[in-house]
DNA sequence: ATGCATGAGCC
DNA sequence: GCTCATGCATA
């Protein structure tokens, strides 16, 4: 049991693991979802002009789309993204949290195909099939249920449930758990808690998370109870960062390109942002949030 | 609930 | 420059 050497400073999720999220299950259509995607290395010189083709295609019917949608042409200046940011980090007071320890398996922009191999060397891939009595040491141990989809699945849904049984929000859990007192866990924001609860977040990132949520959710039932027996003793009682707006023929534009190529060049985002009138970071950073949201356990479609 | 962004760690 | 975990700002 516990596999993986989730304690360290934080949960640090596959340890020395080469690469690979889905465990079991579901591996081989995620690897098969990834085999698909194109641009292994040396395509950069050799795909050149058929990518250059497929560019021309997306920005075709990006440019249909953008006629047809509406006469509409840039209703504002999307260039505008300020990285206003104060240096300062203002909310850092609490946090503090996990700080992102990431193994960082790095397909570079290549897939490895042995990704379809490579569970040979995975953590928990062992036993499965008990996943019912699921023993789960609460305290930390990672077991094989705590990676299985499923299972993760329906604690998200227990978990609300009990949360709003508890009538606590999802802010408030983000700022409670550093009152858990866990070794390297910190609070959350009510992002993390409510995309932990949709299932919005990486199958790897929902392990890592579990047991931490769980913890708090049996203290907070725990301390409710409490309560309960003892109603009298308890009773009573810079500037800031502007958000970049993506208009949506952009948007459209900016799917476009994605469909054919989820993983442009520096320079075909150069040109992208162009054509399109933003700024090359932004397109940039929308293909990484991009490919990031593929990821998504709700989006990895595989169960 | 979700879009755009930051920063850590790695290549 | 990428991935990944995470968060601020906002619809």
């Amino acid at each position: 049991m516990m596999s993986m050497n989730s304690k360290q400073p934080h949960f640090a999720m596959h340890p020395t693991l080469p690469e690979h999220k889905y465990p079991s299950l579901h591996s081989s259509s995620e690897a098969i979802r990834r085999a698909c995607l194109p641009t292994p290395p040396l395509q950069s010189n050799l795909f050149a002009s058929l990518d250059e083709t497929l560019l021309a295609r997306a920005e075709a019917l990006a440019a249909v789309d953008i006629a047809v949608s509406q006469g509409k042409s840039h209703p504002f200046k999307p260039d505008a993204t300020y990285h206003t940011m104060n240096s300062v980090p203002c909310t850092s007071t609490s946090t503090v949290p996990l700080a992102h320890h990431h193994h960082h398996h790095h397909h570079h922009q290549a897939l490895e195909p042995g990704d379809l191999l490579d569970h040979i060397s995975s953590p928990s891939l062992a036993l499965m099939a008990g996943a019912g009595g699921a023993g789960a040491a609460g305290g930390g141990g990672v077991c094989d249920s705590d990676t299985d989809p499923r299972e993760l699945e329906a604690f998200a849904e227990r978990f609300k449930q009990r949360r709003i049984k508890l009538g606590v929000t999802q802010a408030d859990v983000g700022s409670a758990l550093a009152n858990l007192k866990i070794p390297g866990v910190g609070s959350l924001s009510q992002s993390t808690i409510c995309r932990f609860e949709s299932l919005t977040l990486s199958h790897n990132n929902m392990i890592a998370l579990k047991p931490i949520l769980q913890a708090w959710l049996e203290e907070a039932e725990g301390a409710q109870r409490e309560k309960m027996n003892k109603p009298e003793l308890f009773n009573g009682g810079e500037k800031k960062r502007k958000r970049t707006s993506i208009a949506a023929p952009e948007k459209r534009s900016l799917e476009a390109y994605f469909a054919v190529q989820p993983r442009p060049s520096s320079e075909k985002i150069a040109a992208i942002a162009e054509k399109l009138d933003l700024k090359k970071n932004v397109v940039r950073v929308w293909f990484c949030n991009q490919r990031q949201k593929q990821k998504r356990m709700k989006f990895s479609a595989t169960y």
